[in-house]
DNA sequence: GCGCATATTGACCAAGCGGCCAATACATAG
DNA sequence: CTATGTATTGGCCGCTTGGTCAATATGCGC
């Protein structure tokens, strides 16, 4: 029964949230047009009306995906926390733990990040994205930085957060394979013992001094 | 003309040879028994006859890529490194460096990693390598933890080894999507930054408690 | 030189794909 | 109530895919 309108952005989303539920199911390769038609109970003609090439329908779930997906929320309690180095464990916590909780999405996003090496804009939509989620650590890892000088020689804000955002997405992707057996909680015991901000931000740069002496005077 | 014999190994090395260049060039997702046929020189009914299925192929690619890429050498040099902390950050360069160099192959690797999560057999064979690389690193994260017990209170050697990878990982990761902008010396400074062996790690302990100590004497 | 097992080819098939389009049902303006 | 524009459908086309198979070339034991 042919007939039936609906408005415009309502039938586009429609289509892309069971084009993202087919994603998820069968993965970028196995999104087609028929299934995602029969995913959002419409006609493939639809589908082809409202995006007129599959390219176009794969990228606009990229936007979308991205546009219903909270970047980085850094919620109250953790914007009080005085120090750099705390804050920015207890966003890597709160992060960690976001994405081992929807393995799937984050693989479906994994998925658009390796065929970014192939299709120049789902690269730029890619990259700018991770732009901009170092970005939302920037404020922190300059702040680090300025706490610490020593200890961040020769280190840029970007830098920090580049590393940040790596230790994030590593952690994801283990998650990613067996999320039932992942433990979060001894991750970020071990994750806690590898960098050093056990000693505290603030009185890193004077610690870092001290034990270098105590180093040196023991040899 | 048909009846050009050659080895059982050999015709199954040449047609995963294709596979790869192919699977490299269109990723899995674009691997298809033609096109490997036509990389490799032949007609695609052999393939078929050499690997009755496509599944088949897919995962004897695998098997044929994680068999052909050195898992993690540790160098001599590297190896007589004393402390656990440098001979660590030895492998970490090295590893990085290794991933960054080689972004498409890498690659195929993560897709693979995405494939496991619908597929099984393959799931078992990429979470076996990930054991197995998780492994390698297990004698040196045991060491520091016997060597700084206080600071990596409550962390096993296996959950220790496997932030490492997930770290290498990371940096994989970022390096893929844009291998020319990727400067490994920066992101190494600031994982040294972050990560507190700058210390050394067989004083970490003396040093842990002494910073503690004056981190509460100074409140 | 002669079978015999087998490696190899290319034609063929059914299924599924993306994409196009005429027919049609619907909403809205007049 | 009618005309018009548009959303919607389903049939269709051309193409590619994985897979099968008869025909055939080839190497090898005898």
């Amino acid at each position: 029964m042919p007939g039936r309108k609906a408005s415009e952005a309502t039938r586009r989303e429609q289509i892309l949230k069971g084009a993202y539920e087919v994603a998820l199911r069968r993965g970028i390769g196995g999104l087609t047009v028929r299934a995602v038609a029969a995913q959002a109970k419409l006609s493939h003609g639809l589908v082809h009306f409202h995006f007129k090439r599959k390219a176009q329908l794969v990228t606009a779930l990229l936007d979308w995906v991205l546009a219903t997906t909270t970047v980085l929320q850094i919620p109250a309690g953790v914007a009080q926390i005085p120090r750099g180095h705390d804050r920015l464990r207890a966003l890597l916590r709160q992060e960690m733990g976001r994405l081992a909780d929807e393995p799937r999405r984050f693989r479906l996003f994994l998925e658009y990040w390796a065929l970014g090496t192939r299709h120049a804009a789902i690269r730029a939509t890619i990259s700018a994205e991770l732009y901009r989620y170092r970005a939302a650590f920037r404020t922190m890892t300059e702040e680090m930085i300025r706490t610490a000088p020593t200890r961040y020689a020769g280190v840029t804000a970007d830098g920090l957060a580049a590393v940040t955002v790596s230790f994030i997405n590593g952690c994801a992707v283990q998650a990613m394979i067996d999320p039932a057996h992942f433990d979060l909680e001894q991750y970020l015991a071990a994750v806690d013992g590898i960098i050093g901000w056990v000693w505290g931000a603030d009185q890193g740069d004077q610690v870092a001094v001290a034990a270098r002496l105590a180093s040196t005077s023991r040899r």
